[in-house]
DNA sequence: GATGAATGAGCCTTCATTCAT
DNA sequence: GATGAATGAAGGCTCATTCAT
């Protein structure tokens, strides 16, 4: 009974917000943030219903919460590829690989930004997040394309863009049995066709 | 004073019908179906809340019908390929080229097609009906890469795939401005480099 | 083609009045009048659903309609009563078995008026006509029972308007197997050892 | 700021969810199921609406539950009837004076039982549990009937139960003023009469 | 007279959110 | 920090009623 210390306290709330996160990401991915109930999160976490919004201000919120993490694992993600341009086939296959297991490991999140049923509201609301990232994207993509002396950069770009896309598409809808390994020596077999001269 | 005759009340009804399920395709397509209240689709469409319910039975029964009419799309696009497998680099290119154009002239379709895929609930709704459509997909393409004398037909069956896929979402994405004449050239010459031997 | 007639048009709305009164007695008896829709009565009544305002200013109005008539059915019933009450046991049977075939032949208008399932209003509506029977009812049977020499009319009053109340709810409940001619026998001969001397 | 213990949640659940089976018992009774909304319900229990799903999955349920109430009331009445079998009479004035006594206090149940035993899809939801009751009420009528000695104990016991399903009738219609003491004393002495010999 | 598409109020129900303890 | 009863707005749906033909 004796009063617990502030780092105690710090503990307990990362631990229930962690449960909550966690319990809310799962099912926002699987059925959709509408059809989940602030109820069905709380009997998840294994806690009441009063308590998350003592972690956060609104189901929207929780969903901001979700959705700025989910962009930080991207944003890490990225991070790790921003030094070698100079070996740009390398990176390339870097690109897939590190894509594909993200996909593969944490289909939650991306389901939850691909799948895209908010209401038109908290939509725009991510709309400024996801363009600001995919002109990162674009510009790390045109780089690479420029080291690889290619005619055309941004067709060449698209090209590559859809294949890394599609693949991931594809994971998403298979995360159990898409055949990641053989697909990723593929793209590189592939991309050597194509690129290597 | 006279009554309607009985083609009059049915172009009433096409009309009606017709008002309600463009707008809900739209609706559901960008928002998501559960984002999306009948109260929404009315506005859209001009009609009063009941009147949908004249014509569906159902919020699901209005999805169903939206979805019978992509699955009625898909097979009609299905349909024209069927024959010529003895130039394959050309069924390809036929494949990209129609798939393009009916993403970008029925984006909403494709959306709404997209957007479900993921959700548990609704992927077993139609569960069977995408299956079917997946394995003549699957069996029309593997005929394809089989006439193509490929060492692996499922890997390169599941690349190409992700391409076409990857720049469908694309379009999806950028209906307006997305470079599909360029991007079929694209696809020509590397199907060309990759499988002309 | 010619121009109908007063008579065939007062023919043809006789027809159609009747057609909707007798559909809609019958719904509003067995499933109660909230229960039952506009669109029921049409269908049952084989007509459209607008015709029945061409009748009727409102569902509330047709139920009027109904209830109306069952009260004239009881006033007609009870008009054959008002002479004879110098032999008051005689007519006590009569009473009994006119009450017990009413019942019998017209379940519908008994449920409708004993079900009551009616909003506040709707049932306001009915109470004036109900009390102003009663007290009919009431003084008729006190004549009666004034006939008859007995000690306290209205406890005698009472007893036997409970055996012929508590008789047809039974017929009511059971309308097919109820043994209508045994009870009567049954009434006659009780009431013989009770009230004659 | 100390949470509630589980008993005093106890009680705030079982005082509000007696609030509601109260107002719906009374207006469910008065005006019929169907003619009652769950607004009314909230309005009368000075609760909210949604409050009332707290405690009833649906409106049906709610009714289930009262209707369960009415029969475990019913049952209790009957429990004690169940010994003395060789006073007939006796025992016939005890069901008579329970059963009034029972009406004149919980009019309510007896409204709302009656009130619904003639619609079709009610009775066929209750169709058992009642038919159990009337068995049981049937045969414990028979052997009294039989100890009686009459000569047709079927057309007795439904003239004796007329009369007090009557006597019900009539002080559900008046709760206030019927004299029900009057009317057990001419019961008893019309008995006496009837079967004493 | 007759039809049935169209309307909108109101119904049952769900659920994000608040608050007393 | 934690609980869950209570609220009320909003959702899907029904249906009495209107109206153009």
């Amino acid at each position: 009974m004796s009063p617990r210390t502030q780092s105690q306290w710090e503990e307990i709330r990362n631990k229930s917000r962690g449960k909550i996160i966690d319990a809310a990401t799962e099912l926002f991915a699987e059925y959709g943030f509408n059809a989940i109930s602030i109820n069905d999160i709380a009997k998840k976490a294994g806690i009441s219903k009063g308590l998350i919004y003592n972690y956060f201000n609104s189901k929207d919120d929780l969903l901001d919460s979700i959705i700025f993490k989910a962009f930080k694992e991207f944003d890490e993600l990225f991070k790790i590829l921003n030094n070698n341009t100079d070996q740009p086939l390398e990176s390339l296959y870097k690109i897939l690989e590190m894509t594909m297991h993200s996909v593969k490991n944490k289909p939650q999140f991306w389901k939850l930004i691909t799948g895209l049923s908010y209401k038109k509201q908290i939509r725009d609301r991510y709309a400024s997040q996801i363009n600001e990232r995919k002109k990162k994207y674009i510009k790390y993509g045109s780089e690479l394309l420029n080291n690889m002396n290619v005619k055309n950069p941004l067709s060449e770009f698209l090209f590559i863009g859809a294949i890394i896309d599609g693949i991931s598409l594809h994971i998403l809808e298979e995360p159990e049995n898409y055949p990641i390994e053989m697909m990723l020596e593929v793209f590189k077999q592939k991309m050597k066709i194509l690129y290597k001269h």
